[in-house]
DNA sequence: TAAGGATTGGACTGCCAGCTCCATAAATAG
DNA sequence: CTATTTATGGAGCTGGCAGTCCAATCCTTA
């Protein structure tokens, strides 16, 4: 066996190259295969993308392709961790040091700007494969439930974070409200998509933020009566704090979510 | 021409019966299309439903698929249409003469419950919709963005009769609301379809009514601070307003949203 | 250097799904 | 009653797409 095997990080994907022994030339064509067959996905979704597709883009022969997937199935698996990596894993990064409510609407406004650099097109790249694949790939549906979790918790532990600060009220449950940000980030991601404009994600993820500011335990008042002021929204058009920096390919701006 | 023809209210959709003339037989036959379209793609998606399918559910023959629909392509946008019928038809309904908080409870609750006796399956019609066919359909997301605008515009009515009745601060933004709300209902959909449970959706919903109950402006009081009560979520099993009573084939428990 | 596994090339196949076409039956108008 | 339009039946065509197969070549190890 080659001694400079790639780590193998990449084993608990079902489907992948048989007996899978990968050098690391391998390595680097199967992550060629994949990070096109993400960018594909995100712009014309899963039946929109043929395999043939995914060839042109990673410039690969057929054979390449069923060496290191088993079939098509796989090869969407392997973009869903792949999003999950990039899309839940740089948000545990921006979220990882939250204490503050500013903090919080930094967030929501890196959040918003991925979307207007996106110019709207393609939604959440998770959201849709969720959406896509729910009711017809029960094992994608379960990984996206999985990167669901992920996600939800990262905001969560922000804002426990923030609670054990002494920035929020006991009385607020950051279960829920994580929950609750995630899914006004992925309804207003849709909306947004289909009506391609950024307000719904920029109205949901104000909302959002306007109810935990009713919890805010400390210098602001309990009573969230400025909570949603209406100049706010637009004149948010400052430095925005640099993102956690991705490489460059359409596929991965839609990582740098 | 025919003196019973029945009134021509799908003449604005493309891609239907060429030189569009229906008889009464030929608009119930056209209608059996939609609505077993309708179910199979609310059940497996645009791309999992093939014409095949639908002429088995709905007992027709090729030729007579294509008597009506002049491609796949103009079936589904006439699946649109239907469910923007029944579930936006139905929304108005349900909003309709909303003038207290506890409506708004009470059509949060109706919502939640459609997700449920769907046994979290499938997602919302409209939002399913719009998520796949968004980035690959122009006119299929322009149909569906219309769909949005005016179940939104449904909420936000219901909330502007609110205010009107002075149950809700002026300060608040019954339009900015209503958007917020919808965001959190789609989000709530996909979070719940993909994990298999109602809890986002109840989740993202009360979160939202808190945020509105902050604005309410008579007798409760203005801070939100008992608004996130966790037993509340439980109790919520009362005798629920009957919904506006839709048929009752599976298709149609979708459009009872 | 020789062997054996990993990687690559690309033609080919089988199937399925969207759609066409022609023929027949039913309904309507005059 | 007859001409015309509308509705139905069903065989079959065609293109595209997932997946197969047999080699050829590269790389590592010994």
């Amino acid at each position: 066996m080659p001694a400079d095997r790639a780590p193998d990080r990449t084993a608990s994907v079902a489907g992948s190259v048989p007996a899978g022994r990968l050098t690391a030339k391998g390595e680097r064509t199967r992550q060629r295969i994949v990070a096109a067959a993400a960018g594909l996905v995100f712009e014309q979704g899963v039946a929109g993308t043929t395999i043939e597709d995914v060839q042109a883009a990673a410039r690969v022969s057929t054979s390449q392709l069923y060496h290191y997937f088993s079939s098509k199935n796989a090869v969407v698996r392997a973009v869903i961790q792949y999003q999950e990596q990039g899309v839940v894993g740089a948000q545990e990064q921006a979220l990882a040091h939250l204490d503050t409510l500013d903090g919080l609407r930094a967030w929501a406004d890196a959040v918003v700007d991925v979307q207007r650099q996106m110019h709207c097109r393609g939604g959440c790249p998770i959201g849709s494969l969720g959406s896509e694949l729910a009711e017809t790939d029960p094992e994608a549906r379960f990984e996206v439930a999985a990167s669901f979790e992920r996600w939800s918790g990262a905001i969560r532990d922000g804002l426990r974070s923030m609670q054990a600060h002494g920035r929020l009220s006991a009385a607020a449950s950051p279960d829920d409200l994580a929950v609750a940000v995630l899914a006004a980030l992925q309804g207003g991601f849709l909306l947004g998509q289909v009506q391609r404009s950024i307000r719904p994600l920029r109205t949901a993820l104000d909302a959002m933020l306007a109810l935990i500011a009713t919890y805010a335990a400390s210098p602001t008042s309990l009573c969230g009566l400025q909570a949603q002021d209406p100049n706010r929204r637009q004149s948010r058009r400052g430095p925005k704090p640099p993102a956690p920096a991705g490489p460059s390919s359409v596929s991965r701006m839609a990582c740098a979510l």
